[in-house]
DNA sequence: GTCGGCATGTATCCCATGATACCGCCGTCC
DNA sequence: GGACGGCGGTATCATGGGATACATGCCGAC
């Protein structure tokens, strides 16, 4: 199922298995939801590789409102990119679900890499995936249709958690208008409009406030 | 905000002039303005450090509007992306002036890091870099804001010709007003008056259809 | 020289979105 | 049980950008 969907930035299941048994190389870390895991601004060298539960990436902008840069599932990796580049952190990673995680330190990384060859190689490809992703992303921000950006965004969590699925369509994680508004930049207002045309369209169905993508209800634009 | 500063994707002097000097490692290729370098949907291995000239980066849109990603000035690193995860290119190259680019192989790897055995590391931070500005741009998307959308834009390819600086403020590359919108995901008309409100405001000025950054003219980084 | 294409500069209309406000629901906390 | 707060749904209003059209100016082709 990985392979189908290239969009993401899962870590091989084979060397994140050898990862996760080497306990000598990470910390493992618990949070609560809400509790932060790394802050925009910082600089450390700290990376992680989620366990279990979901984490936010936000930015905070100058004006004050703040902007969902991903949620993080199981398996991916967060935080990487300033901890390899040095500079101050340019996200706030916050758990919304109890998670647990597996925290690396750059600055150990010979050592690492020395345990475990791959992991540098891995480490690259998932950094190259991630430009994939934010290039995409930025591709769907330019469209000003507010539906197709939910549903592309939708899509692109959906993968996150396909494990989720079952046969009623694939679930999206529950975020409240004001999250999606903040993840495809919109207001909550408009989130609610176009949730509600995308599911009169018969693009989603909404059970309970649980989301849900209608196979084929989407047409890929 | 600060930051932005550095979110730039150059590579360090000394080893680009140590890639330059070793001519077994890559291709030295010329273009002509409007030829291809890559093209979006390609599997290849190639990665390119640009030696002269602007290489403009875009993604074509599923509805036929293009979205320019980047410009790509001297001594940048581009299409390492899809050279290093091995999926299709998301993005096209062309280069927008007469430009000199050494190719390199990701195949090749192996012997250039032997080689040179910092360009891994500098692969890797450049990589981190590319997703610091991603998601600066993702950031500026979010502001519905036309005239910040195009400062911004500004700013930030005004870094890479910090050489054509001159007394009369920052030059930017010349780009028409159509290119502009494609960058910040506006009309062309939209771009037009905002340039003008821009120009009026101070912000900017236009002499014989060069656009220059005035100084202080905003209080951005 | 003229013509035609391209880029810029504007005007006009329209509508979707943002801003704001209000209501009802539901869960939580006291 | 009752109060409160967060969330979702909706209405109203104003605005600003998109769509479209057209004029001007520049430049290269012929």
């Amino acid at each position: 199922m990985s392979q189908t969907s290239q969009s993401t930035w899962w870590i091989e299941d084979d060397l994140f298995d050898a990862l996760v048994a080497d306990e000598e190389i990470y910390r493992r870390r618990r949070y609560a939801p809400g509790q932060e895991v790394y802050s925009q601004g910082e600089i450390d060298t700290r990376l992680y590789i989620v366990l279990s539960g979901l984490v936010r990436l936000s930015m905070l902008r100058s004006d004050g409102t703040e902007v969902i840069l991903e949620l993080m599932g199981p398996r991916t990796l967060c935080g990487e990119g300033p901890a390899l580049d040095g500079l101050p952190r340019f996200s706030t990673g916050v758990a919304i679900e109890p998670s647990e995680l597996l925290e690396f330190d750059a600055a150990r990384m010979d050592q690492i890499a020395a345990r475990h060859p791959r992991f540098a190689a891995a480490l690259l490809r998932v950094t190259a995936l991630k430009q994939r992703v934010l290039a995409n992303r930025l591709e769907q921000f330019s469209s000003r249709d507010p539906e197709t950006r939910i549903l592309e965004m939708f899509q692109r969590l959906g993968k996150v958690f396909e494990h989720r699925q079952d046969d009623t369509g694939l679930a999206v994680p529950r975020l409240t208008h004001d999250q999606i508004a903040a993840m495809t930049g919109n207001t909550r207002v408009t989130v609610t409009r176009a949730l509600g045309r995308l599911r009169d369209r018969g693009a989603i169905t909404i059970v309970d406030g649980q989301i849900r993508l209608v196979d084929g209800g989407f047409d890929g634009d």
